[in-house]
DNA sequence: GAGGGAATACCCACTAATGGGTATGGTGGT
DNA sequence: ACCACCATACCCATTAGTGGGTATTCCCTC
């Protein structure tokens, strides 16, 4: 967390003209020092086991291994470097991904060069960085996440709602239709019109809902 | 989107004083023209209702119906207002809450006031806001929300305890196939293994044992 | 070192189950 | 009379589940 000791920095990236003006930028100043340079996921890999760095630059999209998988791998290892994710990708899924899996950081190879180092040095003193648009995907994002688990079942009919609840017993249709009395068909009826209802793509993503609403 | 009108404003605050502090730092710029004030959810309900503010300052942590709920009945109304949380809580579980609810900003009280009204612009021309703190906050809570993953489901390899987490999630083959890279048929395969380890006979029965054994 | 057994992954072919569409009737309530 | 709900029927495309077979890898044992 001191500022005066320059971070160690390793690059990893499988563009030679990225890492070396990564390079040259953040040399210019005195707050980084890149330890290490690696051109694929793998190479990363063994860098960042033997050299430790205080920080990890790392890109998304590289051939062989993405940055997700090396992110994930590098987390499980519990060393404390922090990890920023750098990309040309500002997909909201690639984002929470990339935070799920740990990130510190998630930057836009877009950025501007001044902002670019800013936000290092936010990263380095421990600080989870976004751009702000990308505080913005994210919160997107999250509400996109939100629409298919609120489904509200005060919509459903009285046999709708039967009927969903012994889906979230696991039973198929056919048994239904014996247990309610009624045909097979129409089952398959109400079990269209409760999905459109509460939204939903499939009899599994139903019954997951209605169990975990019935439980949490 | 015009910035030249004033927006028209709504606060929902049970603290009388906040309220009156909140007018007189907004009225002092002309930004925005409070045309309502609130003292709880459900009057703020009836007054959002009746004004259609460009924008509405929802405080969180009020007695009777707290701020989530009515944050959820004003956006299932489909007004266009935009709703900011204004709030003393730095939870964490708040914040994804408000945002999941569809928050087009989410605000500390213990901000200075003139960040408070920068940030109200923003949301009020269309962004959402969040301030630093909360940005590293959210991502935290993403990385948490990563963690409960626990396969090791008696009798089943890892492959079919991946799989079977993902019935849980209400998956079909062909976007699990995707998911862990593999054909759909070897999905299927799996799901067939998987299905006569457990002794059940469908994935439904699958995913609602999985659900109610993580969650129960 | 040769087998055996799990686990993984793939293929083919076949049946059952599911989800969507459209359409017809019969209720009961407003 | 209209509307929401329920029940049924039929058709169609996709998905899910079953059975068989082949192949590779890794691990264990004889």
């Amino acid at each position: 967390m001191s500022p005066d000791t320059p971070q160690t920095l390793l690059v990893i990236d499988d563009h030679p003209l990225f890492r070396k003006a990564v390079l040259q930028l953040v040399e210019m100043t005195g707050d980084f020092q890149v330890v290490g340079e690696a051109s694929s996921g793998e190479q990363g890999l063994e860098l960042a086991q033997g050299l430790h760095p205080d920080m990890i630059l790392l890109d998304l999209n590289m051939k062989g291994m993405n940055g997700i998988e090396v992110l994930k791998v590098i987390k499980s290892w519990d060393l404390d470097s922090r990890v920023v994710m750098l990309t040309v990708s500002d997909e909201a899924g690639d984002l929470v991904a990339a935070l799920r899996a740990g990130a510190d950081g998630y930057l836009l190879k877009e950025m501007e060069p001044e902002d670019l180092l800013v936000k290092l040095k936010e990263a380095a003193s421990g600080q989870v960085t976004l751009t702000e648009r990308l505080t913005r995907l994210l919160a997107h994002s999250l509400r996109e996440d939100a629409l298919p688990k609120a489904p509200d079942q005060a919509g459903l009919t009285e046999q709708e709602g039967r009927i969903l609840d012994l889906i979230a017993q696991g039973k198929s249709n056919k048994l239904i239709a014996r247990e309610l009395g009624i045909a097979d068909g129409t089952v398959k009826v109400h079990v269209k019109h409760l999905l459109r209802k509460l939204n939903l793509r499939s009899r599994v993503e139903a019954a997951v809902w209605a169990v975990e609403k019935r439980q949490g």
